[in-house]
DNA sequence: CGACTAGTTGAGGCCAGTCAATGTTGGTGG
DNA sequence: CCACCAACATTGACTGGCCTCAACTAGTCG
């Protein structure tokens, strides 16, 4: 299994040249997809995967940062990871932004769209990405016929919810050594999930993205970065991060 | 229109002298509540409200500091609040805990069990209160079969979702001042919108409480109390806050 | 009345922010 | 291919906001 950083064939360039953002008009499939057991479709019999298949009508590509939605705009679909990442953030009135989330493979993204039709979040490319288009409308309609799309839906935004919650108790409670080492095991235990290495992988964010979904300044994060370096927990190249220590990680979270 | 901190007489603790939890077998309707504009049956006609007034099969009532749910406990079931005010903790693995929401009159509760079958928080009655049980499996069901309540459920389950981001935005990137500005501004809209007095009112939570909610401590709320009094901008009358100058809270967050 | 919980206020310390200088990397065009 | 530039990252010195610890008050309940 390549590590996370290695290049990834999907994502080459060549394939899309120039517009910004393509409309592909092939018939994508979630029954052979990579992504079909992390993704909406998870444990659907044949029945309910013709559905799901019927609701992916195109693809998104995004090059590097680009904007998927922009704060502001109308809701009307929700978007699959099919392949790169993505970041969402917040924005206040007062012009503050904060990383809200970083989304993978399989992921599910676009829900703060739907409380009150218009997105409250944007959401942008940290490198070259394609999302499968669900639109919301259809899968409202698809969800009435097919209870188990319907549990599905409830088990993302749910999870949604739950993971909003422990970011929560990162910001309010736990001091920066300790986000940042939650944060790092948290995208260890993503890797893992999706088939790539869990020691070793890049951060697509930039440290002062990194620090604003931690509520902490970039150079706060770059210098706990040297740290857990020298203390042998972490080796930082960049943002190629190796993970030397879990244990000594998780240790740091264990002491109050 | 009586200020919120008035006793309500239908909490009025003779009705149900002596059980923790009572279960009222009476049957209960949505189509006569007083909460029915803001709560699940928003905007539901005829066909809608007949259906979710057969989802309630009945309600509990809570004593102030009973725990209507705790982290851990399945999930089978969400809950709207009749009467009373709850709040949610969430509960790290470590035995950190933090205070993730404040929930009133209308809204609906439990969903942080939805995503893996167990709740995720705990949830108590920070006075004596009362609320109506939505069983879960039944709410999908009629979910199914009415798109307006589909569609309702989806905007709970969203609306929960932008709540949590400002949230984050607020721990993330907020000072103590203005994370308890934000604090009492939003009380009062929400008090405003439930047709209370939206410029005095009774915190149910203590100072330790806030403080948890808001990512500071006990000491630092009460300071900033203190300090929003001398400069007119509240007055605190121990749980009893009035707001004098809802444009000066306001101004605290417009710089910066 | 004493024990307890909740709240207030003060003194001092520390963690993370701020400001600033310098180093490193990657993409672009000559 | 290399030089250049801009964006990104590192590191140091200093500051300040919030936490910690502690003492004291007020209200409540047995």
């Amino acid at each position: 299994m390549p590590p996370a950083y290695l290049p990834d064939p999907t994502t080459d360039r060549a394939a899309n040249s120039h517009p910004v953002v393509s409309v592909r008009d092939l018939r994508t499939h979630c029954s052979t997809c990579t992504m079909r057991e992390l993704c909406l479709p998870v444990g659907l019999g044949g029945g309910g995967m013709m559905q799901v298949d019927t609701l992916v009508g195109q693809r998104r590509r995004l090059r590097k940062g680009d904007a998927l939605y922009r704060a502001g705009e109308t809701f009307d679909a929700l978007f699959a990871v099919r392949v790169g990442s993505l970041k969402t953030t917040v924005l206040a009135e007062d012009g503050r932004e904060q990383v809200a989330g970083y989304h993978m493979l399989g992921d599910i993204i676009g829900m703060d769209g739907m409380a009150n039709g218009e997105h409250g979040c944007a959401s942008v490319a940290l490198e070259d990405s394609e999302v499968c288009v669900l639109p919301f409308d259809r899968l409202e309609e698809i969800a009435r016929d097919a209870p188990g799309l319907q549990r599905n839906l409830h088990q993302f935004l749910a999870r949604e919810i739950t993971r909003d919650h422990s970011v929560m108790l990162l910001l309010g409670s736990m001091r920066a050594e300790e986000r940042l080492a939650v944060f790092l095991l948290n995208l260890s235990e993503r890797y893992r999930k999706r088939g790539y290495s869990s020691t070793e992988f890049v951060l697509r964010m930039t440290r002062e993205e990194i620090g604003s979904h931690l509520g902490l300044k970039l150079e706060t994060v770059s210098r706990l970065f040297s740290r857990f370096d020298e203390e042998g927990l972490i080796e930082v190249h960049g943002r190629v991060i190796k993970l030397r220590d879990r244990i000594g990680l998780q240790q740091l979270l264990a002491a109050n």
